[in-house]
DNA sequence: TTGACTCCCTTCAATTATTGAAGCTACCAT
DNA sequence: ATGGTAGCTTCAATAATTGAAGGGAGTCAA
């Protein structure tokens, strides 16, 4: 199967990754949630080439994870900005600052990114819990089961019915 | 810049996508957090070719994402789990599951998977929240500053004192 | 003890994606 | 009119990915 139908599936995580999964979408992402508007901003702070840049703006506008604002007439000009469903990827962004802090970085390092709710300054943090009894949980807590739909799915890749 | 060295930099977004960036790799990871293990499980649920399966878990291997473990000496097989950096990257994953289910694919339709918490049995969410004042936190309730390393590191691409 | 089968990959040629340098248009400032 | 900046686009070279095929090392059944 080619990355191209990596959507074709009812699994919302390869639903996804079809649309921000190739490499330096996250990346333009963060610039945008860093503020960043402007092409060169874009390209410079992620040091992508200007081309793939410009491939990758245009499928996340097509997705309709961002949009392109005009901000001057002449020349024309527009800067980009995360959508609603743009901004909705907030967590897995979160959750990627937060596993490299951990795992790749040095966790005694100065912090490079620090994240406060503007109402009261103090620092905001991700976390999985159970919407019953509210406890925190890990990967090692929680059990999946598969919707009858995507199960059929799955056990026609294993016996291929063609 | 090439992609390779995209994990060169303060910034802990980048540090993660340098090791679970690339196409496919998450989806290994999905399947490794559905429980499968072996070799053609992953390749079949994945669709991804054999060759770059093999290449992309060296390369989580390499990292300390995922570790081989033998599980029958003659022939030699050897099964693939997550270790505890792999394991802490279930944010991430639940964050795009949440997405994709939100934005991706129809909210109405029968979901493909159910996380439930194996304690209690009610389903288990993501969240983000402020450490002061406990309250939920949207990208816009949030500030982001920059650690002066980091800061200094941007600068630079800016005005480059080559 | 042959043949069929499974598991777990590896090899290779063909196709795609990505890079990096250069170029282009439109405007602004001097 | 000359130089500079913003915002891209084009293009040839390089690197990544695909899909088909193959191969080794065992198991099982006749």
């Amino acid at each position: 199967m080619a990355w191209s139908n990596v959507g074709d599936t009812l699994c919302p995580i390869a639903g996804a990754l079809a649309v921000v999964g190739e490499r330096w979408t996250i990346l333009v992402l963060r610039e945008l949630f860093l503020g960043g508007r402007r092409f060169d901003d874009l390209q410079i702070q992620t040091g992508m080439s200007p081309h793939l840049l410009s491939v990758r703006l245009k499928s996340l506008e097509q997705e309709g994870v961002i949009a392109r604002k005009l901000y001057s007439e002449r020349p024309a000009r527009y800067e980009y900005r995360l959508t609603e469903k743009g901004l909705g990827l907030y967590p897995v962004l979160l959750g990627l600052k937060t596993w490299g802090e951990r795992w790749v970085h040095n966790i005694d390092d100065e912090p490079a990114l620090i994240i406060r709710h503007k109402a009261c300054g103090h620092e905001v943090s991700l976390s999985v819990s159970c919407d019953g009894c509210s406890q925190p949980i890990g990967a090692r807590d929680a059990a999946v089961t598969m919707g009858s739909g995507y199960a059929a799915e799955r056990e026609g890749r294993r016996s291929p019915t063609d």
